[in-house]
DNA sequence: ACGAGATTGAAACATTATAACGTTTCCAGG
DNA sequence: CCTGGAAACGTTATAATGTTTCAATCTCGT
């Protein structure tokens, strides 16, 4: 993410935080921008080891706490099946995220496709199913990379 | 999974696995009949407790090689929200399934809903992204469980 | 200033998954 | 039969991910 994005983001966030009574301390703060800066996800050690260029010394839970909080307040996400953290692209926006990962360059897309919503929403009530927190993910190529790349089964 | 039932999923596993020139050894239809006969998602290592009640010691390797087998062969699919697995429902239909996981009771129903299918699609396409492993699992309470107790929020 | 509750630090531990290497089994072709 | 290559399996070790626990510290309303 640019920079002045950046700043724009991490100042949504403390708005949208200051507005619910939350505390975005330094700590989550900063474990936000290093979300918010990389492209790709992130797993929690590889965010630990960016906490600990400071030189300091911190332990996982310093990591899996702050993410917790963030994935509270809707600033960040999980990617289940990547085993990873993403910084939110909609902070504020209430909505149901999917999410399109490449396989290959490992960008990801977020999206809030109500129709998606709604499909799922009717085919869990249909089952009398109240879905609560829902996880979609489709793992595959990603535009650029599928122009950029020839095809699996291409020749040569 | 009942006892006839069971039987006929596994005959309907070699059966498919004959026809694919795949080979359903004893020890991945072991794991299979494990998954199949537990209503639950079980973790690697819950699968792996059960394969030693013989008293042979056996190694994770093991198992995960074997759910890579069944995973492949459509037999079985992981939960990625769980980090576990269930054995395949409706194995031989090909098909993108979407996964309804009671946080409560821990039962999964297994849903292969053409509309959820085909907006997912849509929304894929439209970003120029080409799909190629789904995961869609909404966590929630089934209708069992909202039945059986109060809500979350009745005083008492 | 004070105390309740939230936040952080730190060590140990638990769980999930894979790497690396060697051995056994299967089976098609000679 | 028998044998050579591929697939399956065994075993050890280790990587990667996530949690429990307890103590120390900070924050904020009163």
């Amino acid at each position: 993410m640019a920079a002045e994005a950046l700043a724009r983001t991490l100042d949504t966030a403390a708005a949208l935080c200051a507005q619910r009574g939350a505390r975005l301390t330094p700590q989550r703060r900063r474990v936000l921008e290093i979300l918010c800066r990389t492209e790709r996800p992130l797993g929690a050690y590889e965010i630990l080891d960016q906490l600990r260029e400071g030189s300091r010394a911190l332990a996982p839970p310093t990591v899996y706490r702050a993410l917790d909080f963030l994935l509270e307040q809707g600033l960040a996400h999980r990617l289940e099946s990547q085993h990873a953290f993403i910084g939110c692209r909609h902070p504020g926006c209430a909505h149901q995220s999917q999410f399109l990962i490449c396989a290959r360059c490992g960008r990801v897309i977020e999206l809030s496709d109500a129709g998606v919503s709604e499909r799922l929403a009717m085919a869990a009530r249909a089952r009398g199913f109240e879905a609560e927190r829902p996880v979609v993910e489709l793992i595959g190529i990603c535009a650029g990379c599928a122009s950029a790349e020839p095809a699996p089964d291409c020749p040569s």
